[in-house]
RNA sequence: GCACCCGUAGCUCAAUGGAUAGAGCACCAGACUUCGGAUCUGGAUGUUGGGGGUUCGAGUCCCUCCGGGUGCGCCA
């Protein structure tokens, strides 16, 4: 209903600025927001001074916003579902909404926004399958999955990437050190438990291995060879690392409910030479270049242009001069794949099956004939650090030559700051800080020296503690259930630690912060909804849909406006209320605007306080008693406002990809 | 040296260029014969790092300085 005002506010006031001041805008021109307090009215449209500004600059009069915005509302007249505007501050309009004609057209739908179209492909999580997966990682994960979830709600078609780098250093390392740190065989390493766990150890072992003896670094280089070749032991013992990493992998995340689609493997972009066609297509479209002269004398470049200084040009190289390919030219061949660009197809099979049915698939080397039509986006996300703005520049860059589709141009890479180690923290890993990282607010975390927290031991403490609080609350419950709530709580409690902070900042970790269950985190939000549900379970079988139907829209008005001192009630207050219930699809589009699911995850939170300061208007005197009111009127429009308030807030928490117990 | 990000309450962080800059944590004091106290109410904390500019309006945009982080690989 709200957005369904706000869009006929926008269409209206487009073709009355039309008219008065022979100025075409488009409805997504036209800002709405909210006031600031609720006396100022429902809506408030700031449209005047985007006006006032344009007027002064085509006719150099400088025009008072406050008379255009009292134009406009005469123009606009009588709107349906407003009772009325007024013109406040500078020149807002402001709308009173209809409460009644409101309440009785509330619905949970999630309205579709400007779509982008066609197929969107999110990348994420995409860690070096050499190792477990750490709190930086989930950071990651959390943030595409709930980009994915986002994207899904409006209408979008997704798909889901989680690429697998299984020929780099990384995965090289752990080889060497299998090969000649533990001297293991292939066979050896299936009885090895915790397999993701041994890997993390053995990898910083690796680390310091290289440093005992600068040649032993040369093993690396051999490893590395082998498997450019994708044959022999070596080989075969790297794809063995990389597949039951990436098992341990799927199977971490799957803990948070975050699944995907396809596994693309970089083994496979190398085999089937997605390199050489989109080298020769670059070459053609002229957007890459043959350094014959200077420091990358020898190389194929790629140009950044209208960035770069006379001394240094601003450029990347994606064939060195002995004629190998870097990463990210190996990126750009797959982000041209991605887009339908390439005129290639990898080979699929299923790698694994979730519990729900959904299969994941992987990129293979033999010829299969399953052809699931996975790439040809209109565009894609990528979810990855910060760090890597660099070559995402020019990945971007690269398809966005070869392509004439504007529609490409509104892929994104989506930059996210580190999760980082408070020294605290660090400490209570047992990592001994050494003198210059005494000094630091906050150290990184590293594969290579095995620093970071792991993702299953973090959710694993984190369902520990979940689980003794549910104990202590409901210890007539069994065992499994009280599990399952406690795995519940959690999720809610580590998504919302990893989406409450915007993607810009840096998280600090620390443990104490992470563990708390307590103020804006997750299980405060799941708590509000359980509190619902126990209302619910005391009026099973309430009506309220027929009482909406006979009640008078004059009562309803005026239960959502009037202010009794005897009894405390507030309609005002409910109405603002329900009102902010409402707001979810906008915060929605919001969020998706700018790929910022923080913004969702801080309106859940405000939700679910405005609902707990509402339950707890009963302490003192008991003005809200949903189950307890007499009156049957009043009984009944609370019931609606709190059915709307769980609807709204269970899908907020859905979109976090947050589950709500009935118990907790 | 060049580029990007950050600097907001004691701490951790919010705030599509808009109305009186907000939350949580921590601290103190409180809350009914509970629709569940993992909750709520109250307390007080700010020259939004400094300075200049743009405009009806700046925490937000521009310039500059200070302080912190990251990138600027023929690594991935």
């Amino acid at each position: 209903m709200l957005t369904q005002i706000q869009e006929t506010l926008k269409t209206l006031l487009c073709s009355a600025v039309e008219k008065l001041y022979s100025i075409t805008m488009s409805p997504t021109e036209i800002v709405t927001e909210f006031p600031p307090r609720p006396e100022l009215g429902d809506l408030a449209i700031p449209v005047a001074f985007e006006l006032a500004k344009r007027l002064k600059a085509t006719t150099e009069k400088k025009v008072n916003p406050r008379q255009i915005a009292e134009a406009l509302r005469q123009e606009l007249g009588k709107v349906d579902g407003i009772s009325r505007f007024e013109i406040a501050g500078g020149g807002y309009i402001n709308a009173f909404f209809d409460r009644s004609t409101f309440v009785t057209k509330l619905n949970s739908d999630i309205a579709p926004g400007e779509k982008f179209g066609g197929k969107l492909i999110v990348e994420h999580t995409s860690v070096n399958p050499n190792k477990a997966a750490h709190i930086g990682h989930l950071r990651n994960a959390v943030l595409g999955d709930t980009i994915v979830r986002m994207l899904k709600a409006t209408g979008e078609q997704v798909e889901v990437h989680n690429y697998i780098d299984n020929t780099g250093v990384q995965v090289a390392d752990v080889v060497v050190g299998l090969k000649h740190i533990e001297k293991k065989s292939l066979s050896e390493l299936e009885s090895i438990d915790k397999f993701d766990y041994y890997c993390w150890d053995l990898y910083a072992r690796v680390g310091r291995f290289y440093e005992e003896a600068p040649d032993n670094k040369q093993l690396r280089a051999e490893v590395l060879h082998a498997l450019e070749h994708g044959q022999g032991e070596v080989a075969e013992l790297a794809d063995y690392v990389s597949t039951r990493i990436l098992k341990c992998h799927l199977k971490t995340m799957q803990r948070l409910d975050i699944t995907y689609d396809v596994l693309p493997r970089e083994s496979e972009i190398i085999k089937l030479n997605f390199w050489q066609t989109a080298f020769e297509k670059l070459k053609q479209a002229g957007a890459i270049y043959y350094e014959t002269e200077g420091r990358n004398k020898g190389c194929w470049v790629m140009r950044s242009e209208g960035n770069k200084s006379e001394s240094e040009p601003d450029e990347k190289i994606l064939v060195r001069s002995n004629g190998t390919v870097t990463y990210t030219g190996k990126d750009i061949a797959y982000h041209l794949w991605k887009l339908g660009l390439l005129e290639l197809d990898f080979n699929y099979k299923v790698f694994y099956t979730y519990p729900n049915g959904k299969q994941v698939w992987i990129t293979t080397p033999e010829l299969t004939e399953d052809r699931p039509g996975f790439g040809k986006a209109t565009a894609y996300f990528n979810v990855i650090d910060v760090g890597q703005s660099y070559p995402q520049h020019y990945v971007k860059l690269g398809v966005k030559l070869l392509s004439s589709n504007k529609q490409i141009d509104k892929s994104a890479h989506l930059a996210y700051e580190k999760v980082v180690l408070t020294p605290r923290s660090a400490r209570e890993l047992g990592y001994e800080l050494g003198q210059e990282d005494a000094h630091r607010s906050q150290i990184s975390m590293s594969g290579r020296k095995g620093l970071g927290v792991k993702a299953d031991d973090l959710i694993d403490k984190l369902e520990e503690k979940a689980l003794a609080g549910v104990t202590e609350r409901n210890p007539e419950l069994p065992q499994e259930k009280r599990e399952e709530i406690a795995h519940i709580l959690a999720v809610g409690a580590l998504r919302y630690y990893l989406l409450k902070y915007t993607r810009s900042s840096v998280i600090a970790f620390d443990f104490d912060e992470a563990l708390t269950f307590e103020g804006e985190t997750g299980p405060y939000i799941q708590y509000a909804l359980v509190r619902i549900a126990g209302i619910f379970r005391k009026m099973a079988d309430i009506d309220v849909s027929s009482w909406l139907t006979n009640v008078s829209p004059e009562k309803l008005t005026q239960l959502l406006s009037m202010k009794e001192e005897a009894t405390g009630w507030d309609g005002n207050y409910l109405w603002s209320l329900l009102h902010f219930a409402a707001q979810l699809n906008d915060v929605l589009r919001t969020a998706i605007r700018s790929l910022e699911p923080t913004h969702l995850a801080k309106y859940a939170y405000q939700l679910a306080a405005r609902f707990n300061e509402f339950y707890n208007k009963s302490a003192g005197m008991p003005i809200y008693k949903v189950v307890a009111e007499p009156d049957l009127d009043k009984r009944m429009l609370l019931v609606l406002i709190v059915d709307y308030v769980r609807r709204q807030l269970t899908l907020a928490l859905q979109l976090l990809g947050i589950n709500v117990p009935d118990r907790m």
